[in-house]
DNA sequence: TCTGTCATGTTGATGACGTTAACATCATTT
DNA sequence: AAATGATGTTAACGTCATCAACATGACAGA
């Protein structure tokens, strides 16, 4: 509801230089995600992005209350885009079995919170907190549920629940541990790595 | 006049009522690690930091060459908080044996950003990051040093140098992503669960 | 003891920021 | 045509980090 509408144009009809910008609040997302490829979201000033977009300073708070609630929607694109690239992911290693799509999908979340370092951090830092949703926490954000029921899929017949919700913990736990690790640049991954630390999770023999 | 005099003193003698304020940088760090237990590093400003220890705005910049290099002063005391709280733990469950140990070692680290999520979190922000430092990255932090050698110890004698390396990983990646979601409100950990979620990764049966 | 030096404070100012209040424009509804 | 409401604008406030210039006082050397 709130979030991205960056699709379909409901900007109004009037083409012209209109003293109206037509759809400020796309654009300033589209700003903010821009500015986020560069600077942190802490960098992010509202009046910048104004600027960017040639309005006034203060035009922003026709679109959102404060600057928070721009970050939030920057959060909601970004947790959008982390989905797709997951299943993207999770389907083309679908071929290989269950647990290859499993760790395919792992894998993804890390690759693309190095490849979106500023947004992956703004998402979990603006993402709202599972316990200021009605939910059970665990199961707060879409990331979870999906690991939840991928999970039930994958664990042995016998597990009790505390140890379902160990092992999705143990997996959320470690994909999003590598990627802040490696974004807050104290480890280097690439490709190899990163599907070597995952499938010694999920599958390979352990130490 | 200062309310927080509970430092030991190393200041120069003349101890009355100062023009020198005595020991102005010991002081800035107490009160912005007490800041830290309550706002987080972005909301911390010198201005009320200064006016907390009870001297002027621009008088930090005596010992601190801006704000960035402050808050640099508080990770590294958060890092020292860290390891002690590691070596603690790991020494209280060194009779159960060496991977026992480990784990309780891995267990301090969630518990510590647990209860200090703000410190925690600039820790990591602040952290000389690993390709700034002229050491091979994995190993840019004390943390991930003492991680390296107690593979080594715990790792079978077969294992290549990349396993050893992705064990590593995925030791610190765990608790270091079960850290952050849960100081971001995403999971919700207690004791128990912490030591289920280890304990499966690093002896438990696997799933 | 006098005198300079230097570390460590001070005041004052600058420019950026988020945000509020009051006003302007204009498409749409009445 | 007039009223309305959404969406812009300018002006202003208080806060911030930071810089420049100046003040204080401990201490070293004469």
């Amino acid at each position: 509801m709130t979030e991205n509408d960056n699709s379909v144009n409901i900007a109004p009809a009037h083409g012209r230089d209109a003293y109206h910008h037509g759809d400020l609040r796309s654009a300033l997302i589209e700003a903010g995600m821009h500015a986020l490829s560069t600077h942190s979201a802490d960098a992010l000033s509202l009046r910048a992005l104004a600027r960017e977009v040639g309005v006034s300073a203060t035009a922003v708070y026709r679109h959102f209350p404060d600057k928070d609630a721009l970050l939030v929607a920057l959060a909601l694109t970004g947790f959008d885009q982390l989905a797709a690239a997951q299943q993207a992911a999770s389907r083309a290693a679908s071929g290989q079995g269950a647990l290859a799509a499993f760790s395919a999908s792992g894998a993804a979340y890390v690759r693309f919170a190095i490849i979106n370092p500023e947004l992956f951090r703004l998402m979990w830092k603006a993402a709202p907190r599972g316990d200021q949703l009605h939910l059970p926490i665990d199961e707060a954000h879409p990331a979870m549920a999906n690991l939840r029921r991928t999970v039930e899929d994958v664990a042995p017949p016998g597990s009790s629940e505390d140890d379902k919700r160990a092992t999705a913990l143990r997996c959320w736990g470690l994909v999003h541990g590598l990627a802040t690790l490696s974004l807050d640049g104290q480890i280097d991954l690439d490709d190899d790595m990163i599907g070597r630390v995952i499938v010694g999770l999920t599958g390979g023999p352990q130490t």
